[in-house]
DNA sequence: TGAAAGGTTCGAAATAATTCGAACAATGGA
DNA sequence: TCCATTGTTCGAATTATTTCGAACCTTTCA
C-alpha cells in the first residue's frame, strides 16, 4: 500500500519570524491562512482569488506556507488536509497570528 | 536655501498589511525597526549587521521601510531622522508591531 | 565660497521568487 | 484492474528584489 508522501515541516523551535512574515506577506498566501482559521480544509476547498491558477502554482503557494511553518499539510486520502499551525505560532510568536489575521487589509500589496 | 527633499510617505489609511509584513520580513530591515523602538535615530546611528554595506544599499533598505509605512524619514539638518510609525501602525494593525518587535528570532530567514 | 558630511537617486548586474506545463505518484471507485 | 482524482515535483522562463557604484543634492563649517 504505502501512502502519500509525508512532506517536511519545520519544528516549532525552528520557526523563523522573518520567514513567517515573508510567507504571510503575499496577499494570496495570507488569504489562504485566513481560510484556515476556522479549522482544517482540504486543498480543493482552499480558494484563490483567481480560480484559474494552475495547480502547480497553488501547490507552490502552499509549500511556502508549509516550509515557513504557517500551515501543516497532511495526506488525507487522495486529498491533502491543510491546517493552521496556530499553537506552534502562538507559542513561538505570541500575538502575531491574531494580529495578522484580525487586521483588515483593503489595499493589498500586489 | 530650499531644503532637503521631503520623501513621500503613505498615509495611515493607505497602509497595506502585506506590504508591512514584507518590509519586516527581511532580517536587516527588522533589525532597523527594532533599533527605533526607543525613539528616533539619525540614519548614521542605525546600524546594519554588516558595517561595510554601501550607503546606497542602506538607503534602499530604508526606502522599503518608508514606502511600507513602517518608518518615517525626515530631514534633520544634513542628516535624516528615522522614527517608527508606531501610532499609525498600532491604529491600523493593532497588536502587530508589538508582536513582531517582542518576538525573538534566533533563526533568521537568510 | 569651497569642500566635507550625510543621504538620495539612477541604472545595470546579480539574485531570488514566482509561474506554469509536463511528468510523476498515491488513492479510491467502477 | 483501470483510470479519474488530487495533488507534488522538476525545469525553464518570467518577473521582482537586492546590491552597489556613480552622480547628484543639501547642509554645515572653516
Amino acid at each position: 500500500m504505502s501512502s502519500s508522501p509525508d512532506l517536511p515541516h519545520p519544528e516549532r523551535s525552528e520557526l523563523s519570524l522573518t520567514t513567517v512574515l515573508f510567507a504571510l506577506s503575499d496577499p494570496e498566501r495570507l488569504a489562504i491562512a485566513r481560510q484556515l482559521v476556522d479549522g482544517p480544509l482540504d486543498m480543493a476547498e482552499c480558494h484563490l482569488s483567481n480560480p484559474d491558477v494552475p495547480k502547480s502554482t497553488k501547490s507552490h503557494l502552499m509549500k511556502v506556507l508549509r516550509t515557513a511553518g504557517v500551515v501543516r499539510n497532511e495526506a488525507n486520502g487522495r486529498a491533502r488536509r491543510l491546517s493552521l499551525r496556530r499553537e506552534d505560532l502562538d507559542a513561538r510568536f505570541p500575538g502575531l497570528l491574531d494580529a495578522v489575521l484580525s487586521a483588515d487589509d483593503p489595499k493589498p500589496k500586489a
